[in-house]
DNA sequence: GCCCAGGAGATGT
DNA sequence: ACATCTCATGGG
């Protein structure tokens, strides 16, 4: 069915965005399974066409269709690079995920690579997740938090999530046992933050990830190494630490400053927008993004 | 071999 | 409050 026509760049913020690790593609046609059974988009003439179990409104918020991105621009039209990279990539949108696997994955990326944390994502779906037949491929969901947190250290280490596996567990744990995953998105961000930092294996950039991706926080301002970068070279920004850099970076890009960080962080990661030559001396320069590294 | 990756935790000052 | 180390793993 055709959910919308929007702007929507579905490889660009389904696979490349590095938001999410969830999506596959295969011919043209970007798939994912959730809790209601799998989905696969694309783009057609008409705009954007679901196959599968598809709820139209919960999907429209998962892809963030609703909003209104031409204004978000208008909003940092003062400030050249965020302005910029935001018309540079008509079609990137922040999605709106469940916050559950939105946690795992980005507990997952800490110290991690993009391809990597893809590989990670895919192996505990297969392992531990529920499958789906279909056209196109099996999808498999997300492993729900009782089964994570039933998992011994070891199984989970031969999935080569390294360290991390003691943090799987025990953040599963606590979620199973009633963390409030679910009331994050409508408490006050500082509070949710504080919450959210207290789960093994999240830190300040985890619960920020988690709040802008999957809580709908639109503020919440993730600074991981390329943003660090880019605020020191296209702001200007001198800070000791990198929670004092968000701190600044919400003040300067106002309620909307984590949407506008996804804009900026592909922007610097990809090389759209060139990182200063001392520092990118020191940088791997481009790299190859975006292939699904499951193997 | 070295450095890096959407960092976090432990320790020491 | 800040600096430094270590933590698996794979790619360049």
């Amino acid at each position: 069915m055709l959910i919308g026509n929007e702007p929507l760049d579905l490889k660009l913020t389904l696979i490349d965005s590095a938001q999410c690790f969830r999506w596959t593609e295969a011919d043209g046609r970007f798939g994912c399974a959730f809790e209601g059974g799998p989905v696969w988009l694309s783009r057609t003439q008409a705009g954007i066409e679901a196959e599968g179990n598809v709820d139209c409104a919960a999907l429209r918020r998962y892809l963030d269709l609703d909003r209104d991105y031409a204004g978000l621009a208008g909003e940092c039209a003062h400030i050249p690079a965020a302005s910029r990279a935001v018309a540079l990539m008509p079609g990137l949108r922040v999605l709106n995920q469940p916050p559950w696997e939105t946690l795992i994955c980005f507990i997952l990326s800490a110290n991690n690579n993009v391809a990597r944390i893809r590989g990670l994502t895919d192996a505990l779906c297969r392992r531990y997740g529920r499958k789906w037949d279909g056209e196109g491929g099996a999808l498999y969901g997300f492993p729900e938090p009782r089964r994570l947190a039933a998992c011994g250290e070891e199984e989970l280490r031969a999935l080569k999530v390294g360290y991390r596996a003691p943090f799987l567990i025990e953040t599963a744990r606590r979620v199973a046992e009633g963390f409030p995953l679910d009331a994050l998105g409508d408490m006050p961000l500082d509070d949710a933050h504080r919450l959210l930092v207290t789960l093994p294996g999240v830190g300040d950039k985890v619960a920020d990830c988690v709040l802008l991706f999957g809580c709908g926080h639109a503020s919440a301002f993730p600074v991981d190494v390329w943003v660090d970068r880019l605020l020191r070279d296209w702001f200007g920004l001198k800070c000791k630490t990198r929670a004092d850099m968000a701190r600044q970076a919400r003040a300067l890009l106002g309620e909307n400053a984590g949407l506008m960080q996804q804009f900026l962080f592909h922007a610097a990661r990809t090389g759209a927008m060139a990182l200063d030559g001392a520092r990118r001396e020191k940088s791997p320069g481009r790299q190859e993004i975006g292939r699904g590294a499951s193997k």
